[in-house]
DNA sequence: TGAAAAATCGTAAACGTTTCTGGAACCCGC
DNA sequence: GCGGGTTCCAGAAACGTTTACGATTTTTCA
């Protein structure tokens, strides 16, 4: 005898009842409601999932997708942890689980999104890492399942997304070493085609233009978005002929300063004395000698926001979250540290 | 019309034919196959997770629980990222699908494991950050429900489980500073009953007592297992009077060593040379100066172990893995650095 | 008081699969 | 040419739930 046909027995009614108790339904009279769900709780019944999902075609679960490979992981991992607290506790509110969908280094990310989509594995998506070109976009949207982008991307399917705000932090970055002095600033942007490499650079350009600096495209420094990446870039810089080096450099990425620091101090130019650094935020970024002059922002509050703005767009619950399609960027605040002094 | 059903008709069968034709099933022709799969392929079919789940009553789903708290969470984040990989790559070749479920700091663990379990989630669990007295195991074991443990528990219900050498680490670490002189090492312990805490202590006073040392309690060190935490004790030991500081120290968490160098420099002990440590590798401390002596192993590697552990246990699976149920403790290699070295 | 309306509940049909059962069609050896 | 085996496939039942539809009772109102 399985779950609710027991439950049914055991209170002597019929199974579409106890469902439609159990449910919220209207049709049910208060006193059978307060039976129904006083013996569920009692038999510790929990409608089984498959069940369900195939009945209302709807899963209650939202999955985050993300890739697993080391080398190439974006933004950093404590970011993910602080930011899936976020998006569960909007969740926790609706019923709704969050489930996070490792896809493996060795497999395709289309696929295995393709995959996930037609298994009917969650209700709505969540993706991040977006690409300039992300084919992940145009292939939700053509299945018409509701999906949120942690990052702009130039494909637009008219769908709802969260960014950093990296041109807030290239115009304040930028232009706060400008009024220190530098007029030779690096930047950082990754090596493959994640649409904020773009962004960063035009915002960079931007900035410069606007002060009258000519931009010269070797102070973009590609690398990988880890700590690895910061060393390399750091003894890049050294490698340079003297008079061509930034003095000072504008790092978007959560973890590389680590690398980053440890880099310079190697190669003899000090953070914070023969170079300005700034950066941004992060329980590692926090121990880091001299203080990291930093880019800071909530990334519990992102999640809520992130969550918040999916529901806006799922029919059932869009009721609650009036907002229709959110294309939001999240600011940073900057907090001074002592790594952005150099003597230029 | 529906997936398998469109397909059946397309191909003028019965769904039945089909469906056998796609699950490898024996009483298909050959041809038929052919055809039912070059069909399938090319419409782009894949099964209903819920109709499949349903009648199948397994999902080709494994759930690794985590929670998301950022305060408490044990070990790193990019710990699990890589272990993740390892895991997926053995799940990869059975069509099995590792899904991360993420408890919110705001729910309770055994709760929300429970609601998992009930609604017939995943197939099997991985669970970590393992309690001295675990409910969850006994919740697990009672359910009958195959799962592994990544991380000791007093609490036995006859499953596997696989754990990091702490013992090792203690022995190795604790001996080889006090083959260089020390006799006074401190060591972490984390605050709450994370099982770890216990096993290090007792290996910690096992290695003391074989070199004829007096254990002192004064020298196991109780903080949050992150950098914070590692920060904090660094201020801890300068805090006690000169005499009775550790002069070494064993720091078997992954990340709480960058709060540890970054303390131990403000408080004027500076690692390597006013006190010897030893810790954990990580990508981020890869990058401390001077070079940590720090314990390896490839997490990859720990999660196809884990991987292959749990399928051993898995009725459907455990043909390939024939090694029955695991306990295993995953060895360390010490890799030499500058860290250890000091002054007594 | 009777009929219409409302409230409450039971029945059964879905949802998309897999798998059990049975029944053609075919082959073999006598 | 006939019983006994294979080989292959169609049909239908089952998985646990939700929900559309009616049926029954109760309430309401003229």
């Amino acid at each position: 005898m399985t779950g609710i046909r027991r439950l049914a027995q055991q209170l002597n009614m019929s199974i579409g009842t106890v469902s439609r108790a159990l449910n919220g339904k209207p049709d049910v009279s208060a006193e059978t409601r307060r039976r129904v769900l006083e013996a569920a709780a009692a038999a510790g019944y929990v409608p089984n999932q498959a069940g369900r999902a195939l009945r209302k075609g709807s899963t209650g679960v939202v999955g985050f997708m993300m890739q697993t490979g080391h080398e190439i992981t974006g933004e950093g991992d404590v970011f993910f942890m602080s930011v899936f607290d976020g998006v569960q506790t909007v969740f926790a509110r609706h019923q709704l689980d969050l489930v996070a969908l490792l896809c493996s280094s060795e497999e395709d990310p289309d696929a295995y999104l393709q995959r996930v989509v037609a298994r009917g594995f969650a209700d709505a998506l969540i993706i991040s890492a977006t690409k300039r070109q992300d084919h992940r976009i145009d292939f939700l949207a053509s299945r018409n399942i509701p999906f949120i982008a942690l990052g702009r991307s130039e494909t637009d399917a008219g769908h709802p997304w969260i960014d950093l705000d990296f041109e807030g932090m290239a115009e304040v970055g930028v232009s706060r070493l400008i009024g220190k002095g530098h007029r030779r600033i690096g930047i950082f942007a990754p090596l493959d085609d994640a649409n904020l490499g773009f962004v960063l650079v035009d915002a960079y350009r931007k900035v410069l233009a606007r002060h009258g600096i000519d931009f010269d495209p070797s102070l973009i420094f590609r690398a990988n978005p880890n700590e690895r990446g910061g060393h390399a870039i750091a003894h890049a810089i050294a490698a340079m002929p003297e008079d061509r080096r930034p003095t000072g450099f504008v790092l978007t990425n959560e973890i590389m300063s680590l690398g980053f620091y440890n880099g310079l101090f190697e190669v003899g130019l000090p953070p914070g004395e023969a170079i300005a650094v700034i950066g941004r935020d992060s329980p590692q970024a926090h121990f880091l000698v001299p203080k990291l002059t930093c880019f800071r922002l909530s990334l519990r509050d992102l999640g809520i926001t992130l969550a918040e703005s999916l529901l806006a767009i799922m029919p059932a619950y869009a009721e609650h979250y009036p907002f229709g399609t959110t294309r939001k960027l999240a600011s940073l605040e900057l907090v001074e540290g002592a790594s952005d002094c150099a003597r230029i």
